[in-house]
DNA sequence: CAACTATTCAACTTATTAGTTGAATTATAA
DNA sequence: TTATAATTCAACTAATAAGTTGAATAGTTG
């Protein structure tokens, strides 16, 4: 085998990676599927797709190797082979917002709404927590808060906030979080919240950032 | 804004950013790059390309604001914005090594030469270099090397190795290194300094990954 | 200024990709 | 076994991307 011959190949099964992430929808995907594994149906009306086409896209993400599925009943049920994905995900997000402005700043402007909100980092987390005058809720789908949250959170779908509501009493501050800082979900719950004369505050962390900082314990 | 409209919005600029790396060609450019900083010409030749193309490439990469330039005399040199950019190339390999086996396989039979040759590992370094009888060199271009090498290598690239064989004593052991453990650089250096009667081991990491392992130092 | 060099642009061909729709497959449950 | 629900396949269209060649531009040096 040639030099060239040799790095054409390994350049190309690199990019091959790297193609699934290309496409839109595709990362819409696997940012989806970092959170917990789900079925072809839920992934389709996520992402508001046709669910042949989303189909297509799961087998080409399984030629690429980066998922696996698990059959149960009669779903198909598919899942990412591995956690350095959302290592991956995650700085690509990072390096899109420190070069692509626009995209920090229509975040920001996503997430202003009328009430003020006051968004936590996750190096504040610990501190906030601190006495029993604050609660964390995970605004996520519960298959979500099942395949992982962050310890001592609480479940509270955005679905099923205005009934759960009366669970959370109004003497504590509230501290809610969902998939990272480009999901809706925990902007919507403060909001709410806020307007329901609540003491919230936005969590603008995922659950994969919680556990890159905690995995030492 | 409407929230699909949101999502649409960053998910395309997520995966514009990762379009740069889903050509076998631009992944390495970016892995040129991540050496040091190059002129068309040279990445044009180091990745047999055309100039044309190459340029066409970088074109994009500026687009998606991967890279920046430099204008000195008449060349214009090409640099990557953002260190972060190569973890996430490293990131990207080390997935695709474990997901796709093939890659692994072909990179260790290609490495494997007549002369067997030893592997060393980053954390093996430091036990090496203790006492004075090895010599760590650095046999990629002396451009790569002035941007960045690992402290008390000694920059012999590959292409003048002949030349300055003599300047290596035969009683102390030599390790080479290069570009990371998909470059030859350092394997065709160690099988040289064998057949020449050299005790030579290869040591199979980047300056990159030094620095991400000495980076609290 | 003229000649030269490095780089980019423009026009074009070929190949690949995203998405649609409707039919086919597969597994479960009645 | 048949009906049903979940998923995939096949055929097609429209859009995008990679690469080639040759011309254009811009900056340097004699």
């Amino acid at each position: 085998m040639e030099s060239r011959e040799f790095k054409d190949f390994i350049y190309n099964h690199f990019s091959k990676v790297s193609k699934a992430f290309s496409s839109p929808k595709r990362f819409e995907l696997l940012d989806l599927l970092s959170q917990s594994p789900k079925t072809v149906e839920v992934l389709a009306k996520e992402t508001s797709m046709s669910v042949a086409n989303t189909s297509k896209h799961l087998q080409s993400l399984l030629e690429s190797r980066l998922v696996t599925f698990k059959k149960e009943k009669n779903f198909i049920i598919y899942e990412l082979v591995d956690d350095s994905i959302c290592d991956i995900l995650s700085s690509i997000k990072a390096l899109t917002e420190t070069q692509m402005v626009e995209v920090k700043l229509t975040r920001l402007d996503y997430i202003s709404k009328p009430y003020k909100i006051e968004a936590l980092s996750i190096e504040d987390l610990p501190t906030f927590l601190e006495g029993e005058m604050t609660e964390l809720i995970d605004v996520r789908p519960s298959r979500e808060y099942e395949a992982g949250h962050i310890p001592g959170a609480k479940s509270i779908p955005i679905t099923e906030l205005k009934e759960m509501i009366s669970s959370l009493s109004k003497d504590k501050k509230v501290i809610a979080y969902c998939r990272g800082p480009h999901c809706v979900y925990a902007t919507e719950a403060v909001e709410y919240l806020k307007e329901q004369g609540y003491t919230a505050y936005l969590l603008e962390a995922s659950v994969h950032d919680w556990k890159q900082i905690n995995q030492n314990n």
